[in-house]
DNA sequence: TTCTCTGCAAACGCTTTGCACGGAT
DNA sequence: ATCCGTGCAAAGCGTTTGCAGAGAA
């Protein structure tokens, strides 16, 4: 299914969460960029509409989103945290010189046959770190 | 081969780093200690040893062993960077509830079929968040 | 002497907290 | 009147930086 075809409201109002001008803001914003973007990001974003926008809210509203499902946090760079509109699984690939993460389809048997043992898992994380090709191509130092 | 055979100052010799006593106390702690422990950790049990040791000459040596590729940084739980003396591949297990990181021997042929694409892989990352047996079965609150 | 190791203090960057205002119910 | 969303300012916390003294080469 298609998310993107789902009114925003209706996407809040399904998570319980009021849907406020700002939240929708916030949330519609993540839809349409999909790049794991951190608070910072989105704040400088929507500060372009809503000019009184704290960087507060917006890590409020991501907390909530994070709560309730919506988004996830992901703890790939070591400095700041940049957060996945999709849920889902799905690896990530960090490119350490532009700073972009890229979504990665890789199965993931190989991991899930270790959910035994008796330990709980609720989350599972796989990605990669390099360069990626443009820039290797474009050779930017 | 088992690296704990190899006496600490050859370990550090083989890889340019001057085995100064503070580097070995520090080197033997993570031998001994593979229990994936944050700069902290190591500083208050190298404190015992050595009192006068400061915490930025923790983050100094760890910062010369991550760069000689003695040990490798995990940016799992998102506060604080946890260090993994083992820097051959292998997965993690995060239990949220006791902190603690252990080693998971997962395959990973779902993840190294994606290193093409033209991007440069340099780590693979894999690990599951959850709650360990451990927890589970003390419940503790 | 020169170089590098060490450690104190301060700064830093990201994130969280405390609190107060204002609007909605 | 109460609740909740928002935002400012400050604090918090892990980590990094600047610099200086000590010690090795």
């Amino acid at each position: 299914m298609n998310t993107n075809l789902k009114p925003l409201q209706i996407i809040l109002q399904e998570k319980n969460i009021k849907p406020t001008f700002v939240r929708l803001k916030i949330l519609s914003y993540l839809e349409s960029n999909r790049t794991h973007p951190e608070a910072e990001k989105i704040f400088k974003a929507i500060k372009k509409e809503i000019p009184t926008i704290s960087l507060t809210t917006i890590y409020n509203t991501l907390d909530i989103f994070r709560l309730k499902g919506l988004v996830r946090p992901l703890f790939i760079t070591g400095t700041e945290v940049r957060y996945d509109r999709d849920t889902s699984f799905h690896g990530h690939f960090f490119c350490e010189k532009c700073g972009r993460i890229s979504n990665l389809d890789f199965e993931y048997d190989g991991l899930k046959k270790e959910s035994v043992d008796g330990n709980k898992i609720t989350e599972v994380h796989g990605y990669f770190k390099g360069v990626c090709k443009d820039c290797i191509n474009n050779n930017i130092e």
